[in-house]
DNA sequence: AAACTGCCATTAGGAAAGCTACTGCCATGA
DNA sequence: TCATGGCAGTAGCTTTCCTAATGGCAGTTT
């Protein structure tokens, strides 16, 4: 009953009507087969063939088992065949580029995902300031970088979004502005300003920049957005930061949308003109299905 | 691979996503659950579960593996769901009343072919004369019969039908007439007949009775069909027999249908009154679908 | 830290399943 | 009557596979 060989040894007999000739076929003894078939029919209570003198013929019970005899043992080849395709995903590398914060954020539970959902896959992560990735793309050293902002018909997939925001000292004027209201960009620079940077490219004096504007007043310069918050909780000034570098202890800190609002998108992406890998498309194809939940 | 409680196993555990309860609910060792896993897996050459610290959840390869996994286990409880509504036809005896002719041509291969599909249920055949089947059935002494031109609405299922046939010397002036002629009753009853009954209350006799004509020079009467071909080579008269006693050697004799054709339909009916039982209805449903290419 | 807990892999040993080789039986056909 | 084709039954052996016991690993608790 259990050993799926004997309902081979089933569907053979029903095949050819003759037992001698579906052991063969299957590879055993006649007396094997015999056997076989005698112990699934004792099992089962049930005769499932009738021996007549030179065939050996389905009961009437015996057809519909027979029928789902086949569709086992149909299950148990496309098996075999989804596995055989799926092989080629088994081992492998990707290397992967990104800058820290999305390293550290966005990257650590998509990639527990994917080393469950592929173990023999590895993946190596780069961490590289925002904007090495395209250079290393281009050049073939990574397979799968994080962009930000890319092109819409850029080849890749999407992980998330987040806004930037003004973080004021508590005591700060434009601190009672509701979030709904928020904060122009033109009022931001006015203000004595503390400059992050988080090491990218992209940080306040760029957006002021392409917005055209400049920061009026800044003083301080650090890489490290939590050096920011800090001074600015000293009343050094105010600053500008991408919503997800906030701390989880926003205490003496009033943060406030800009209006309009600036959005960063965090895509996966992979280099423009190369074919990605077997093991990059699964990289893409799970997170197409499975976004998440993150931004 | 081949062993169906493996594949419980691998259900099992993409169910539970833990290997040790996945393991008590198929009622084994952990051990065992471990090793039979391991099995599968080497067996395919390809992880289906990736052993997280927790929890052992299924890899991108795993999951339709599983999926199909759990249509070979449904088509096994299949099996088991129709063999159990299946045993109650497994036993059983069918009592039928058949008159000599039926017993002998049609029901020889539809009793064969009903001992191939059900091989526990005895078939107990009485051979009566075609009046008592009725009586025999209304007395509950037997389950089936078969029945004469039954009624349309009769509860039952039709077996074949036959034509009676004009049978006469070759040297007769009447053997000249062309099949698709044929010869009327009134003609055939004032011919020198010879009376043939096969033991049967319908015959020539009856017949001719039911058109309002009787036979005007009977010269014999005999109850063997094949009796009744022997005198008519031997010039005696004429007879009229059902199609299906004439010999295979027709030789000397001239086989004419009677015009306008009287048939005889046959059919295996069951007691009016009465629910028939499982081992009926199995032999009412087999001739239902296949249909005797008799007749 | 250290002990604990939950979970899994591994090993050895033994029981049972299952296959093979062989024999015998039965029906059919030459 | 013998030869043939097909199946069942038996003994014995191989292989599978399960259990029991042990150890390792990663969190968790004390």
């Amino acid at each position: 009953m259990m050993n799926l060989m004997h309902w081979r040894m089933v569907v053979a007999v029903a095949d050819t009507g003759n037992i001698t000739r579906a052991a063969e076929r299957v590879g055993m003894t006649q007396s094997g087969a015999s056997q076989a078939l005698a112990l699934i029919e004792e099992t089962l209570g049930v005769q499932l063939f009738s021996r007549e003198n030179r065939q050996t013929l389905p009961t009437a019970i015996g057809l519909p088992v027979i029928e789902q005899a086949r569709t086992m043992l149909g299950a148990l080849e496309n098996i075999r065949s989804t596995v055989d395709a799926a092989k080629g995903i088994q081992r492998g590398t990707i290397r992967l580029a990104s800058f820290p914060l999305v390293l550290t954020t966005f990257l650590p539970p998509l990639l527990r995902q994917f080393n469950r959902l592929y173990p023999g896959i590895q993946v190596v992560a780069l961490e590289v300031s925002d904007d090495e990735v395209e250079t290393l793309l281009s050049a073939g050293l990574v397979d799968v970088g994080v962009a930000l902002n890319p092109a819409p018909a850029r080849n890749g997939c999407r992980l998330g979004r987040d806004a930037w925001m003004a973080v004021l000292p508590g005591s700060h004027p434009l601190a009672r502005r509701s979030s709904e209201e928020g904060i122009s960009l033109a009022e931001l620079v006015e203000q004595p300003f503390v400059l992050a940077t988080g090491g990218c490219s992209t940080n306040a004096r760029s957006l002021a920049a392409d917005a055209g504007l400049q920061l009026l007043d800044v003083r301080a310069e650090v890489r490290e957005w939590s050096s920011a918050f800090t001074l600015v909780r000293e009343n050094i000034g105010v600053t500008l930061v991408p919503e997800m570098t906030l701390p989880a202890n926003c205490q003496g800190l009033r943060v406030v949308p800009v209006t309009p609002r600036i959005d960063r998108e965090f895509a996966l992406v992979v280099a423009p003109d190369k074919e990605p890998t077997v093991a990059v498309r699964a990289l893409l194809g799970m997170l197409a299905e499975h976004p998440l939940s993150v931004g």
